[in-house]
RNA sequence: GGGCGAUUAGCUCAGUUGGUUAGAGCGCUGCCUUGACAUGGCAGAGGUCACUGGUUCGAAUCCAGUAUCGCCCACCA
């Protein structure tokens, strides 16, 4: 480069506004602008001597892209992480990236296939390192999209589930439970998906309810003595009975216990027995028993000492267990082959329709088979004690917090935890065989030999198998903050930032990971992971559908960053489809929902309205229209800025406290704002506080403080007083972005630096200045502006109403006045003036007949617009007649609350008294009304 | 079958320990190109707080029941 390119380069990161400021906010160079900055600079590494603030980042799958329930929860959680940097807190977001074993493996399985390849050409080594090709190629897709978002990650500390340090901390986790014989292999009945060929957790298992069919097929009694009939809703699995169950009170049956039947088709005979489990209600009582097939039978079939018969294969092909003429078929050909048969022997008595529960694959979407394999478990007993204890003493807090009745539930039910899975890509299981089939675990092949003495005579063979995903996740917490490793615990912070200070996550991973890491990290370092776990609501479409790519229906949160064509859209929703036949339909839908495709919002705007989204929980419909209503807000901040530097100015201002009632008034509502937001951000109410400073910055410091602070800035205006105003306008508008950055990082530092020299800022960027700390409220200040907004808004209000030309002044007369009042036209004049559009305003008397005025009532006072003809006699009658109408039914209401003896006697006195005071204003209101409507009456 | 949650304006949602005439955004109506902003301003209309009963001086809010909807968990062949 040259010496004249480097300083271009230079230039260009050195922190400061992109360009001067646009009609209109336009985030895309904003945002494209200020994230290098704010990396290069180290602004989200952590540091400092504040109190240690950390957050896990629930580590997204490496196969995967940003979708909306990311960018959600990225948005919260950096929310809370720049809100605590600003703080001073020592601030750490850890993130990285889970391998996801069988979603990558199925990615680059595909992708193999896409050249040409096939699968098995791979050598597991091959296969492996053609993966971790894939994810230096492709692994970091999801983080540069975490980038586009703001996330304010250190991503010096990322981290992956497979790097060195981690796999080191997943083979001593095994090591160690091995020898703690928490981890014991066995053969067990496993969720078995035989497309993919491995086991599957339960959850992963997702269950359908689809149409079936129920047959009855009759076993013939050894004895001759008729025969019994059960029901199947798969009757192959015949094939594997090994008794048919009866319940033991079960009059029908008495005689049968005992004897035997005849299996069809097979030529062998079981016995009948007796079994609570059978619900005798059901069908005709009796069951055949498939222990290698079914779980509950698994039960029976082992309550009564039955060998269990397994008859496939892994692929789900009938195997060798089973007569010859069945091999070899796969299990739906072999269901309806045994049906035929089955009929042409007479032995199906009946086949209906059945509604019933099928389990599926969530990744492969197959028919699960519960499958008889040996692999390895996690004992739950103990741990599951564990768990439940940090959550129940109150180490670990949910937020909401009744989540902690779905964690209660499931860690009281919990099952030994299958962690192998017949995959390639994974954390190998740290276990060796000997050629007798001893089983050896240690940190290495190595190890293994040392302990045993084994001389290179002894073949050791390791065991094929590796630890599904969520084991190695269940160590994020201690394991990406150096554990086991005592040098990388103390360089990466382990005692410093370990309890984290909350995780942010969805409630579908409540028992998948969350109950997992308060397990592993709780047994292996007697911390929990997290103090506090926020768990979010899901994100649906506008029609509170879920979103998923065979509906059609999803929204890439980086479309509504940048905006995308209507014609791009579709041809995104509708590529890929599994049903084809569904594109016309979302298609349609499509092109309803967005006619002209989706507009840019900016980052900004979509982190916004996650946070206004994020009440507490429940789901969360996404509505473009919100989207948009922020952008607006966006618009309106950068209109306001623009407006206020207008008058800044690009030199250091004079140092000057205004204290005049309008800038006391705005720094009072900023404090309560500042107050709010952070009670609100406290509860993790983000919808709260993002009102908060939606109101506050459009409501308040827009439409109002702007308006009334112009006068004072005006070039006629008192020199004094227009200077303290310059400041004022640059100082609540530095805190109000500080306020808001948090939210939206991108626009709020673009125009917060041109705030840095007007104010004499020191710091180099408002990522990394402090937080505002709420002042005093000023209710002098607050009474006062509230005077001034109600006189305003009367008089607006009479004016619309009466159909008055809204750009011609008028003016004003003004009755029954207080020494107060009297005291605020004068000081406020000027303002009301304008702001009403009022050429004169003159405090008459009692006597001054008001029968040819508009009168709006405003407190105690009686405003009079001169009507000069110009308004129907009839609309003015009509309008004070709605509002004494108004008048009375409110004065009904108080009227009927003080008469009730018992409200007076037992509501606090200072509920009474207001409404006492209500009864007196209302009163007033209803008789001015009234005397006013007489007046025009009697001209009429 | 068990558990959790919802039901407030046309739509999406707030509504603190029960206490003004139940609020906001979007949408809607009317007027307005006022030198920050039409991605805007000003003023409006719009609600039997799902239903029934109870507690209370007072209920959107607390309690019980009913209805509808959603989600999670569960082995009925």
């Amino acid at each position: 480069m040259s010496r004249a390119g480097q300083a271009r380069a230079k230039a260009a990161l050195r922190p400061g506004p992109t360009h001067r400021m646009e009609k209109t906010y336009q985030p895309e160079a904003i945002e494209n602008h200020w994230y290098p900055q704010w990396e290069q600079a180290g602004c989200f590494k952590p540091g400092g001597e504040g109190r240690p603030y950390s957050v896990l980042l629930p580590p997204p799958n490496v196969t995967g892209t940003l979708h909306m329930g990311h960018a959600f929860q990225h948005t919260l959680m950096d929310c809370m992480i720049r809100l605590h940097r600003m703080k001073g807190c020592d601030t750490l977001w850890q993130v990285g990236v889970d391998h996801a074993g069988i979603a990558t493996e199925m990615v680059v399985t595909r992708q193999i296939e896409a050249e040409g390849g096939r699968r098995d050409d791979y050598t597991r080594e091959q296969f492996i390192d053609r993966v971790w090709k894939w994810k230096h190629e492709s692994g970091s897709t999801i983080t540069n999209q975490m980038r586009r978002l703001g996330a304010s990650a250190d991503w010096s500390r990322e981290r992956f589930t497979m790097d060195d340090d981690l796999s080191e901390a997943v083979v001593e986790t095994f090591v160690r439970l091995f020898e703690e014989r928490k981890i014991y292999r066995g053969p067990r009945l496993v969720n078995w998906d035989p497309v993919l060929q491995t086991a599957i957790s339960d959850l992963e298992v997702v269950n359908h309810d689809e149409q079936g069919k129920l047959w009855s097929i009759r076993y013939p009694r050894s004895d001759g003595q008729g025969d019994v009939v059960v029901a199947t809703t798969r009757p192959e699995t015949l094939l594997g009975d090994v008794c048919v169950a009866v319940h033991p009170d079960d009059p029908r049956y008495a005689d049968l216990v005992g004897k035997t039947v005849q299996l069809p088709l097979t030529g062998r005979e079981i016995p009948v027995v007796a079994d609570e489990y059978v619900d005798p209600e059901f069908g005709t009582g009796c069951v055949k028993i498939t222990p290698a097939h079914d779980f509950n039978d698994w039960e029976v079939g082992a309550r009564h000492g039955f060998e269990p018969i397994n008859i496939f294969t892994a692929t789900a092909q009938v195997n060798q267990n089973a007569p010859e003429a069945y091999q070899g078929l796969d299990r739906f050909e072999a269901r309806a082959r045994v049906i035929e048969d089955l009929q042409r022997q007479g032995l199906l008595v009946e086949e209906k329709p059945h509604a019933m529960v099928v389990p599926r694959g969530d990744r492969s979407g197959q028919i699960i088979e519960p499958y008889l394999t040996d692999q390895w478990f996690v004992k739950m007993d103990e741990l599951g004690k564990l768990g439940l204890e940090k959550v129940e003493s109150g180490e670990v807090e949910f937020v909401p917090g009744n989540w902690i009745n779905t964690y209660r539930h499931w860690m009281g039910n919990l099952k030994d935890w299958c962690i192998s899975r017949q995959l390639t890509w994974g954390h190998r299981i740290p276990a060796w065989y000997d050629t007798d089939g001893n089983i050896y675990v240690g940190r290495s092949e190595q190890e293994v030999r040392q302990a045993n003495d084994f001389g290179p005579e002894t073949v050791l063979k390791q065991d094929p198998d590796v630890l599904e995903t969520w084991f190695s996740s269940s160590l994020w917490a201690h394991s990406t903050l150096g554990w086991p490793d005592p040098q990388r615990m103390h360089s990466d912070g382990f005692n410093r930032y370990l309890p984290t200070s909350v995780l942010i996550t969805g409630f579908d991973i409540i028992f998948f990971w969350v109950a997992r890491m308060i397990m592993m990290t709780g047994h292996f370092t007697g911390k929990v992971p997290f103090e506090q776990v926020y768990i979010t609501g899901l994100i649906r479409d506008r029609d509170g559908q879920k979103m998923s790519k065979s509906k059609g229906n999803v929204l890439d949160p980086i479309d509504l960053i940048d905006g995308i064509e209507l014609d791009a859209l579709l041809a995104k929703r509708t590529a890929a489809l599994m049903q084809p036949r569904l594109a016309k339909q979302i298609e349609k839908h499509t092109r309803d929902e967005f006619p002209d495709g989706i507009p840019a919002f900016g980052a900004d705007a979509l982190r916004f309205t996650f946070a206004a989204l994020a009440g507490h929980g429940r789901d969360i419909k996404f509505d473009l229209a919100r989207c948009e209503g922020y952008r607006n807000f966006l618009n309106k901040l950068w209109n306001a800025s623009r407006f206020v530097m207008m008058h800044v100015g690009e030199q250091e201002l004079p140092r000057s406290q205004a204290d005049d009632v309008i800038s006391r008034w705005i720094r009072s509502r900023l404090s309560r704002t500042i107050t709010a937001v952070d009670a609100a951000l406290t509860d993790y109410r983000f919808d709260l506080a993002a009102a908060a400073l939606y109101e506050f910055i459009w409501h308040e410091f827009c439409d109002w403080y702007l308006e009334l602070a112009k006068p004072a800035l005006a070039d006629d205006a008192d020199p004094a007083t227009r200077e303290s105003t310059r400041r004022t306008l640059a100082e609540v508008l530095d805190t109000a972005l500080r306020l808001l950055h948090p939210f939206t990082p991108f626009v709020t530092e673009e125009i917060w630096q041109r705030l840095r020299t007007p104010l004499a800022l020191q710091t180099e960027f408002l990522a990394t200045t402090i937080y505002p700390q709420a002042g005093a409220v000023d209710l002098e200040a607050e009474a006062d502006a509230e005077w001034l907004k109600a006189v305003i808004g009367g008089v607006r209000s009479a004016r619309t109403e009466l159909n008055l030309a809204p750009g011609k002044a008028m003016p004003l007369l003004v009755q029954q006045t207080g020494a107060d009042d009297q005291a605020r036209f004068e000081r406020f004049e000027t303002l009301i003036k304008r702001l009403a559009r009022l050429e004169s305003i003159e405090i008459v008397d009692q006597d001054r007949d008001s029968a040819d005025c508009a009168v709006q009532l405003c407190g105690a006072m009686r405003l009079l617009i001169p009507l000069a003809g110009v308004v129907d006699l009839g609309e003015e009658l009509a309008r004070l007649g709605k509002q004494l109408e108004r008048e009375q039914k409110g004065l009904e209401n108080v009227e009927r609350k003080l008469a009730n003896e018992r409200f007076v006697a037992n509501a606090p006195q200072a509920v009474v008294d207001k409404e006492r005071q209500r009864l007196a204003e209302h009163r007033h209101s209803v008789a001015e009304l009234r005397t006013q409507v007489a007046k025009l009456e009697r001209l009429t």
